[in-house]
DNA sequence: GAAAGTCGTTACAGCGTTGTAAACCGGGCC
DNA sequence: GGCCCGGTTTACAACGCTGTAACGACTTTC
């Protein structure tokens, strides 16, 4: 059986509190009996018990990160961040995939976790304002990514969504593109990133003086590299697109594979630009053109939000818009491309 | 504040125990009581205090996955899978990364987390021997990959390496490749994954009659994009190979990369296959030639192992063998290449 | 009609920890 | 010598939950 303070306290001939205390580092200790505690810690390797410790204390030292799905890189990149972010902080943390189903999402919010867990980070995609508002659980929460509803009342990390997708536009129409595709748009109502990156590739056509022709606008349900190659195909045809602007790094992945293999040249023929600069669209042949959201950056600011708020902030929401940067790769060089 | 047990019994009327009864499914609970207890319940929006619950009865429902790396596509996909097994059995999965670092990895196995989690699924990269016989820690673990040291008694879950390295240089030397060359040799004495395929790599040369020349085993101290973009320049040059056996897929699509940006056509030039079959292979341009290791089967055996100890099996360490599958794509395609 | 079940419910203790408040101890001061 | 004061140590209760054992009421059995 492991070691409890019990048994520390009597190998030491203390009592148990005097251990709890040299274990926690509370001052007035004499020197000699912290080495007594401290050995007899040492003889029987005892660890605390961090059940009790949270049943007491009211703290896990444990947040959740609530992503779609692991299996997507740019959420397994930002994963890594979020859990390097937590460890500084000397926190664990727990993983839920949610699978984008509203119902996961709906049981995450609701608090499914709630007592094992001291905060939430969470990126939502399909969840609802009223979903938030009508919230029950009282841990806090930090929203990565699209924001939720006009004011939903939570602390929130993202990036100019709409800035970014105009830049990564204005970016191919600046090489001489003159039809560019968007790729990745949604129906679903609650699918804000699309709608917002839909909405800088817009602007960007406008500020250029390109019309606005619907067929170059292609769907995709979810943001994969099967969706990517399917709606690429759709995209093809007698009045193929001279450059496709895809809304993540995944489709356009899916995209390339779909162009190459049906004999386009990329750059040459159609140029390719993603969204969220995976590690996957560096090595790609060729090298795919990406917007850098800047992820650590993203990740740090969600940990740091949520541990003001564990040390119990209680202003306003904030909201942090991280900075963004255009990687133009191969896909779509610097050069002529007449 | 949140509801207690103590509330939903005054507001229902009846007995702590009870009320904890109702939320347990015991038996012996008349309609009528059940159905107040419920209601209490549903007003209250009562939840079951976790850190409690654990305390009293030493489970936590929580077990921790050790992986060195989430950014690395192949144990992202697997972290998925051991998700979702974890799922169905009402766990809940802990990630810790030790990006290979035999401190943290020590750390890890040393019980770090024990009295917060039940279980450790852990995949050790630099784990000896000798840190495992002499773990301190009782919390039941099951390792992934590839086994450490002679007999360590523990749960192991992995796939026959010697044999899918084996399989897979055969199948380039079946299209007629004779200058085939191994990438992704590592010297550190824990690189025992590395040692493995190497093995069966040389055992298939030999099968053939081919000659095993140093010249073609390439190095790489990371099983990396970037590294497997470094070795595959190492090894071109006037004796270029015709065929590259890469240990895994992130080296074979950073040896891709450095192939077609250098002018070789793949697979006409130089086929390559890969190890692991990770998403990104399938739709890499040529699509990667691999080795499916089955990792579905992977986190299931291990939950499911895991599940075993924590039920209370005390028999002799088991050793599950996870069956593997070739699967060519077009970086070797069937076919004739003179 | 009494003894022996059966079912539903309850009181209590204790899981391992820490905050609170109080006790203890030795030295310096009047 | 007695008193006060500071640092050091301790006893106790409580965090929210569940296993155990026991209780009361009601039914069955001979």
């Amino acid at each position: 059986m492991r070691a409890r303070l019990k048994d520390v306290a009597e190998r030491a001939g203390v009592s148990i509190k005097t251990v709890s205390n040299v274990v926690n580092g509370h001052p007035h200790v004499s020197a000699a009996t912290r080495a007594r505690v401290e050995a007899a810690i040492a003889e029987l390797s005892y660890r605390p018990n961090l059940s009790a410790r949270n049943l007491r204390s009211g703290r896990s030292g444990v947040v959740a990160l609530a992503v779609p799905d692991l299996d997507n890189p740019y959420f397994a990149e930002l994963a890594t961040h979020v859990i390097s972010a937590a460890d500084q902080r000397g926190w664990t943390v727990l993983v839920d995939q949610t699978q984008g189903d509203p119902g996961k999402e709906r049981l995450v919010v609701g608090g499914i976790r709630s007592h094992l867990i001291d905060g939430l980070l969470f990126s939502p995609l399909a969840l609802t304002h009223r979903d938030l508002t009508g919230r029950e659980d009282h841990t806090p929460m930090v929203l990565l990514g699209e924001r939720v509803g006009r004011r939903a009342p939570y602390d929130h990390v993202g990036i100019d969504n709409v800035a970014a997708a105009r830049a990564a536009t204005l970016h191919l129409a600046e090489r001489g593109r003159r039809r560019i595709a968007a790729l990745g748009a949604q129906r679903a109502p609650s699918a804000a990133t699309a709608r917002l990156r839909l909405k800088g590739y817009r602007q960007a056509l406008a500020a250029c003086g390109l019309a606005a022709d619907p067929s170059l606008i292609a769907h995709a349900p979810a943001w994969h590299r099967t969706g990517g190659a399917e709606a690429m195909a759709a995209l093809l045809g007698p009045d193929a697109p001279d450059a496709v602007f895809c809304f993540n790094d995944a489709l356009a992945l899916g995209a390339l594979r779909t162009l190459l293999s049906r004999g386009y040249r990329v750059p040459e023929d159609v140029m390719v630009m993603g969204f969220d600069d995976i590690e996957d669209g560096r090595f790609a042949t060729p090298s795919l053109s990406t917007v850098s959201p800047g992820k650590a950056l993203i990740a740090e600011s969600a940990v740091s939000l949520l541990a003001d708020r564990l040390a119990g902030a209680t202003d306003g929401p904030r909201e942090v818009r991280v900075p963004h940067r255009l990687t133009p790769r191969e896909s779509s060089p610097y050069g002529e491309f007449p």
